[in-house]
DNA sequence: TCAATGATTCAAATATCGTTGAATTATGGA
DNA sequence: TCCATAATTCAACGATATTTGAATCATTGA
């Protein structure tokens, strides 16, 4: 991932929707969630949802795929798990780092 | 951190000058680094570095010091620590996720 | 105390983001 | 085909964020 990608990204996540809405769709796991479920769990209008979707899969982090009439949103793990791979990788140059992050052992 | 310093944190983090300003106290570590010398390794304006420097201390990212008529910032480690582990958390609930960011291991 | 240096604050202009209702597209079933 | 449903796109408005130069604050050394 560029420099700009991850700009993206952050940028995506730093908002009270879509945070929310990307915690959700990763708790959904693979089987994702459609976007009248999104709007009704998280009490958000379908247009302001839209927008937020959108945002959320331009930058990269969600996938979107048609069942019938629904559209069904992802989280993209793979994607995530790069914006992970590039703030880790500069969060652990230094001694101080490893020792602030140790949940990363985690994974 | 609550959801409201998450989002904080990565608003800060998604913006071009303020990504590359703490990448380059990640780099630069304890000792940290003047508002004159990211200015100039950068190419940045004073009045510029300020609003951003401003903007990264107040979501908890920095830490401000004084040393004579030389402000010093440093990255808070630990809050980096926190932001990781807080998206770390989400990132690491389904199967997927742990395939996906094996880099975390490097910590 | 006064001048010089390092850095911030202020105010104004510009640019970008977020929300909303109305209109539009896509699909499935009668 | 026609209607109902699911969701998006469009346009307009209000709210935030970013940049810039001028002014101000803090500190050191003469």
């Amino acid at each position: 991932m560029e420099e700009q990608d991850i700009i993206r990204a952050l940028a995506a996540l730093a908002h009270e929707i879509r945070l929310r809405v990307f915690r959700a769709l990763v708790v959904a796991g693979p089987d994702g969630m459609t976007p009248g479920a999104l709007g009704e769990a998280l009490s958000v209008a379908p247009t302001t949802l839209s927008f937020h979707l959108k945002e959320l899969t331009q930058a990269g982090l969600l996938l979107q795929s048609r069942d019938g009439r629904h559209l069904i949103y992802r989280a993209d793990y793979a994607r995530m798990g790069a914006l992970m791979a590039y703030l880790t990788e500069n969060c652990c140059r230094g001694t101080p780092c490893v020792e602030a992050a140790p949940s990363c052992t985690n994974c």
